[in-house]
RNA sequence: GGCUGGGUAGCUCAGCUGGUUAGAGCGCUGGUCUCAUAAGCCGGAGGUCGGGGGUUCGAGUCCCCCCCCCGCCA
């Protein structure tokens, strides 16, 4: 069976993000599984490199706008490269190819009447390359999408029939209920073209950088619309319209795209596929987006993801991990250290790296590290039976492009392996000399790991194969085929003894920006062992009761207004919300470490039943709450946005 | 404003066409084993299933009204 997976090309306006990697990583997971299991596979991905936007960054660094495209595009490459992305092909809409294919689909949708020449009048948005009607711009004209200004354009454009295809495109979504995922997306584009479909306006006369129209139409100042160019990538990557060798794998399996760019790939793309006469693609997967610790990510506010710099860190395939199986397909995730650490010790370290190292130590223990499955089925059918069951199943959710239910489900796998473990105690059974019992038990688990390997392969290709080195055996189809299709166990082989795979983290391991920090919800303390609780932790001296605590009126205070002490390097004078009918004016001696305008908005913690007192010559009605050590001084602040005036305590 | 989807344990979520004491993972907590990475295993606490009406022998699950959140569109 052929399979071609796609992900979207990337713009070259900018470098990398977590956005771009997590829509290449589970492409890739979807391309390696495909291979895995024996399949002929294609894998594209690559980079979208016309339009004006591109044409004027290049200019403003002086560069010329090819060698601008170049410089972004291998940074997407060499990114893809270092995480081990195994993509078939990395097309750029800048390859003479690509450029040929698009003439000639253009040339065949004017062929059959699907383009025709009108004229475009409109509010254009140079950023973000769309015209928007009148009702939709926001004050001043400008653009509803990106807030920048917008100007007035009219031009001599070619369109393209879209609303001829309203009715075959709903056709298609009723008869083909997989074909947009997941499902509440899919009703989104339904109820949009429902609303109606105008002809799409397919060519520009405003600017140079683009594909050209076919010399047949002798058209030179007409460029193709981006849009239009950038989504026959996927057919012009297998050769359409030049040497079409490849073109055996279109209709693509599934394309992966950012659900910002869902109604491109759910309604012109297939619009123009039909235009061209060619079949339409399986199904379109639309993810989510990424925030960091519950904010969205934007460069202003300095809390972007790098992800080089998680992977880096963290390691590729542990973030890919997290990343799968923290987010249901379609849903936006949230990217936080503290949630990456968490899955990383509780799944990888615990569940699987420390399943792993029990075998080996019992190995090393009971037999020199020689497993034998001989009488694994003897002793352990239903081991076997549940974990073959839970391997059958994870098919399903990989269609359903469900990679945190895959994950999840393969993880009960490790838990069988676990729990046989702990049911059979095999350091029992070597006691009492019933030896090949115990045996048994370590090669069962050492043959569940191997299972569970190779399932797991896909999403950490190499971490998995470490550990299919380490018991004796390499994933590929054949042991695919062995160890799943046939359920085959594994041959008697020699452990490897290596270390802990996934050693396990316990403070974050990234610098985080000085916002982020202060976001951050704080590191729990390792929990205390029980034989390390004393009665208290204090001492009975100075100990007040819990009503005089609370004679101290804690309150949540918003910052409205925060502005320098003249003649002071250290007070700032703040006008602070407690919910009462005036704010309240604090002085505070935080001058060295925060900047009035990076209070203003946010929220502080105050002593609000202070007598007031005067500092330098100011009234000051309250306390701020900090926590200082020789590092700095840092406020004490509310984890979440309360109310002002919330008592504290 | 229109249309989707959703509001279930501290957190993230599962609960199909209504049916015994509402589930999972993480977190918290008690116990326990010792092969293992302060890991594993067993147990526990914790939910008036957004609110209010209604249908029904019986509703988280169906109907109506209201409140709130996300998304798409305007």
């Amino acid at each position: 069976m052929k399979n071609y997976i796609t992900t979207p090309i990337y713009y070259v306006n900018g470098e990398a993000h977590i956005g771009h990697a997590y829509t290449t990583f589970i492409a890739d997971t979807l391309a390696r599984h495909s291979r895995l299991i024996g399949n002929e596979t294609y894998f594209l991905t690559g980079t979208d490199e016309h339009g004006q936007k591109i044409e004027e960054a290049a200019k403003k660094l002086d560069k010329p706008t090819q060698q601008f495209a170049d410089e972004i595009s291998a940074t997407f490459r060499n990114l893809w490269d270092e995480f081990n992305i195994s993509y078939d092909q990395f097309i750029r809409t800048t390859d003479a190819e690509h450029k040929k294919g698009v003439q000639v689909a253009f040339a065949k949708m004017f062929e059959n009447g699907d383009i025709y020449k009108d004229f475009y009048e409109g509010n254009y948005c140079v950023s973000c390359e769309t015209f928007f009607p009148e009702s939709q711009l926001m004050d001043g004209g400008c653009c509803p999408d990106c807030g920048r200004a917008t100007t007035i354009l009219k031009e001599e454009s070619y369109f393209f029939r879209l609303s001829k295809y309203e009715k075959p495109l709903l056709d298609y979504y009723e008869a083909h209920p997989e074909f947009i995922l997941p499902k509440s997306r899919r009703n989104e584009v339904i109820s949009f073209v429902k609303g109606g479909l105008n002809d799409l306006s397919v060519t520009r006369t405003s600017f140079s950088w683009g594909v050209h129209l076919p010399e047949s139409l002798n058209e030179p100042k007409h460029v193709m619309y981006v849009w239009l160019d950038a989504l026959m990538n996927y057919v012009t990557a297998l050769g359409y319209g030049t040497d079409e060798a490849k073109m055996d794998f279109w209709p693509a399996n599934t394309q992966l795209v950012g659900k910002d760019i869902l109604r491109f790939h759910a309604i012109y793309w297939p619009a123009f596929l039909m235009s061209l006469g060619l079949p339409l693609p399986k199904h379109i997967g639309a993810h989510g987006w990424w925030t960091r610790d519950g904010e969205k990510m934007s460069k202003s506010k300095g809390n972007v993801v790098d992800p080089r710099e998680v992977s880096k860190h963290y390691g590729v395939e542990n973030f890919r991990y997290f990343m799968m199986r923290e987010v249901p397909f379609g849903q936006d995730g949230d990217f936080s250290q503290r949630a990456l650490i968490d899955r990383m010790n509780s799944d990888l370290s615990n569940d699987l790296g420390n399943l792993l190292n029990r075998i080996i130590g019992m190995s090393e223990k009971y037999s020199d590290f020689v497993i034998n499955s001989v009488d694994v089925e003897k002793y352990h059918t239903k081991e076997l039976n549940d974990a073959h069951a839970i391997l059958d199943s994870l098919d399903t959710y990989l269609n359903e492009l469900q990679l945190h239910r895959y994950l999840e489900e393969l993880w009960k796998v490790f838990s069988i392996g676990n729990k046989a473990i702990e049911e059979h105690a095999p350091w029992v059974k070597i006691k009492e000399g019933r030896n090949d019992e115990a045996l048994a038990t370590v090669a069962l688990v050492a043959n569940l790991l191997a299972k569970a390997s190779v399932m797991l392969h896909s999403i950490m290709p190499s971490t998995t194969s470490t550990i299919a080195d380490a018991l004796g055996f390499e994933i590929t189809t054949k042991s695919y085929t062995k160890l799943i299709v046939n359920k085959e166990l594994l041959e008697s082989f020699t452990i490897k003894k290596i270390p802990p795979l996934f050693p396990r983290v316990d403070e974050p391991l990234m610098q985080e920006a000085p916002k982020a920090m202060l976001d951050e919800a704080p590191i729990a303390e390792p929990k205390p062992k029980m034989e390390d609780k004393k009665e208290t932790t204090v001492s009975e001296e100075g100990l007040i009761t819990i009503d005089q605590f609370f004679q101290t009126s804690i309150k949540i205070g918003t910052v409205l207004n925060a502005e320098e002490v003249p003649k002071s390097s250290k007070l700032l004078k703040l006008q602070v919300d407690l919910g009462e009918e005036y704010p309240r004016q604090i002085v505070a001696g935080i001058r060295e470490y925060y900047s009035a305008e990076s209070l203003i908005g946010t929220q502080v913690c105050v002593v609000a039943n202070l007598k007031p007192a005067k500092l330098m010559g100011l009234l000051s009605e309250g306390m701020i709450l900090a926590a200082k050590d020789s590092d700095g001084l840092c406020l004490v602040r509310p984890e979440k946005p309360r109310q002002s005036g919330s008592s504290v305590g």
